[in-house]
RNA sequence: GGUUCGUUGGUCUAGUUGGUUAGGACGCCUGCCUGUCACGCAGGAGAUCACGAGUUCGAGUCUCGUACGAACCGCCA
């Protein structure tokens, strides 16, 4: 028997028609004479009913019927009477009146439910991922993944852009996040690297002449998991020669609109808004700051380095910073042990405590009031932190990065439990202008904001190309595109001469041979006349992850690894054969404790 | 590397001040049932309370350690 549509597919235009179905059974109810099956596959749910009056063995199939069971049927399409329907499910107002089934394999009761919305550990939902994947809401977020998947190769192709594959086994680099190695068996001692990206090699292309380049890309990274990272990735990787920025945030725009209307059906507004980097980190305290709502950071620096109280004066006269937000209303919903438990969650940012007031409407309410007795000096706060009475003011007071840090959290988890976001919006945002280089607090040197092939602002090129100069004090042409407050991806226009890259690596602390190490052959390349060119990365999981609308990328990942980096089907990574190691020349250290 | 929380039948969970037979729901098995859709009814099986040590007359419960998991910080664009 030849399947001729899918259950979930069944619907009124079939009534009266015969079909064949093939599927796994969801639920039996067994009435004696007469039992329902829920069918289920890919595409929903449909009921059968067996009965002697529609097919004698059929009926002694569906009595061996259990859950998740594999089973073809084929009957007739019919209507429910009119008592019969069931509201609730798409294909309630019909069924199929089974003449013929068989089981195709049997099943044991499986670890969980095979429906939505299950309350079961992560853990056993990837150990039976296989099961996992038949839930309904599962199916949804891969076949979503596959829609925008789709819709990015059609998007591409018909700009003209080239799909070419880069290597997956290439050069371990030193910036950036720790590699994964594959050790060489040829040359013992040695090891590729996995991509971190595929930097390098897009703009190689470029300078092969392929002039448009994309790529869904698997990228690796050995750095600890996060709900929104996992050591492997998939970046939407693209490169375009003689574009400059605008044109590739054009592209970059016309490909976002493209998926959105494609997978989700929404038309997004064109152009997306621009703010510069200095601008976010002063207004919301973070480079990819949810623009849905307001609450933004007022700067009280001014104001405060003269008052009485020590903590903000001080902060101010040691070259700090203090900042507030308002929270509207905030005075009621607030109480001090909620506030007690916020100051406690900003320590992990280094901040040493959350100054707060609450605004009456004769003043200032809370511990450190007694400081902003001061009419005058009450007036000035209010109207520089746009607040009214009944608000309640947080504070932060310490260094620019503490500060940013401590009022970005705060704003974001007050405005989620206050449920001042609007969850049905789709806010894109480019963080543009940002600084070329970046001071790593433990390294204690520079590093590159971006990455090292980063193109300085057109007027800040002097900065490393001029003996003198300080070249950290250049802002780039890169930019990173946000959606609802976390970042999708990022990009830059790329040095593109010698002279300057080598600037470049002098500035991050390379010697001319460390640099001619670890880049000669990029460098050499560019003595072959390099197209201008920039480009652009878009984290495929984490977008398909925002639409989807879930918490974890996880949920939009076939096979993801857990959050200690091991796949629990197949328990990855494991130890392996000696044989195997000596073959690879590889000698592994014993775990301490271990003889 | 660090912080916090967790681990009780297949699953989710209750478990009091440390006390006698570890309770419930769903699922599973058997039987009955011709209009169910969270089907119903009757009966039944199913637990090394993560592991190890300690305190105690007595530990699911208290203490310490280990393993595993989750979230977050560091790390990572």
């Amino acid at each position: 028997m030849k399947r001729t549509t899918y259950a979930g597919l069944v619907d009124e235009q079939l009534i009266g028609e015969e079909v064949v179905l093939k599927g796994w059974v969801q639920k039996r109810r067994d009435l004696g004479g007469l039992i329902f099956i829920e069918l289920r596959d890919r595409e929903g749910i449909v009921q059968l009913v067996f009965s002697e009056e529609f097919g004698k063995d059929a009926l002694a199939v569906a009595d061996k019927l259990r859950s998740e069971f594999v089973v073809e049927a084929k009957g007739k399409v019919v209507a429910r009477d009119p008592k019969e329907i069931n509201p609730k499910m798409k294909t309630g107002k019909i069924e199929v009146d089974i003449t013929d089934a068989k089981i195709l394999a049997t099943a044991k009761t499986p670890p969980f439910y095979i429906q939505d919305g299950i309350n079961v550990s992560e853990d056993l939902k990837l150990k039976y991922r296989y099961l996992d994947l038949r839930r309904p809401e599962m199916q949804k977020n891969i076949l979503l993944r596959n829609r925008i998947i789709q819709s990015i190769h059609s998007y591409f192709d018909k700009n003209d852009f080239i799909d070419i594959e880069t290597p997956t086994l290439t050069k371990s680099t030193p910036e950036g996040a720790r590699d994964y190695l594959v050790p060489s068996r040829v040359y013992p001692g040695s090891f590729y690297a996995l991509p971190q990206s595929p930097q390098q090699f897009k703009q190689l292309l470029m300078g092969a002449g392929f002039d448009k380049y994309y790529q869904i890309a698997r990228c690796y990274r050995d750095e600890d998991l996060r709900g929104d990272r996992q050591p492997e990735f998939t970046q939407i990787d693209m490169e375009m020669s003689f574009a400059d920025q605008e044109e590739i945030e054009d592209v970059t725009e016309g490909f976002i609109a493209k998926v959105m209307k494609d997978a989700m059906g929404i038309d997004v507004k064109l152009p997306f808004q621009r703010m510069d980097w200095d601008e976010s980190m002063a207004r919301y305290g973070t480079d990819q700051p949810d623009v849905r709502f307001g609450m933004e950071l007022k700067d009280l620096s001014d104001i405060m380095k003269d008052v009485d109280f020590k903590v903000f004066s001080g902060a101010v006269k040691d070259g700090g910073q203090v900042k507030a937000i308002a929270v509207p209303g905030g005075a009621e919903k607030y109480s001090r042990k909620d506030l007690d438990k916020f100051a406690d969650y900003v320590e992990r940012f280094g901040a040493k405590g959350l100054a707060w007031l609450k605004v009456t409407d004769d003043g200032f309410n809370g511990p450190i009031a007694k400081f902003f007795k001061d009419a005058d000096l009450r007036e000035k706060i209010l109207a520089k932190a746009e607040a009214k009475p009944g608000d309640l003011l947080l504070f932060a007071a310490d260094n620019s990065r503490v500060v940013a840090n401590t009022l970005a959290y705060l704003r974001v988890e007050i405005a989620k439990e206050q449920d001042m976001i609007d969850e049905s919006k789709f806010a894109f945002l480019w963080i543009v202008n940002w600084p070329l280089f970046d001071w790593d607090v433990d390294l204690k040197r520079y590093v590159a904001a971006h990455h090292p092939f980063t193109m300085p602002n057109e007027n800040d090129v002097h900065y490393l190309m001029n003996e003198g100069e300080d070249p950290h004090k250049a802002y780039a042409q890169s930019y990173d595109i946000i959606l609802n407050g976390l970042e999708l991806g990022g990009g830059s226009i790329r040095i593109h001469t010698r002279a300057l890259q080598e600037k470049m690596f002098e500035a991050l602390g390379f010697t001319k041979e460390s640099a001619e190490a670890q880049f000669g052959y990029f460098l050499n390349a560019l003595d072959y006349g390099f197209p201008p060119h920039g480009g652009l990365a878009i984290g495929l999981d984490r977008f398909v992850r925002l639409l989807a609308d879930r918490d974890n990328i996880r949920d939009v990942i076939a096979f993801p690894k857990n959050s200690k980096a091991v796949e629990p089907l197949t328990s990855a990574p494991q130890p392996v054969a000696t044989k195997q190691l000596e073959d690879l020349g590889l000698f592994v250290a014993k775990p301490d404790g271990e003889k």
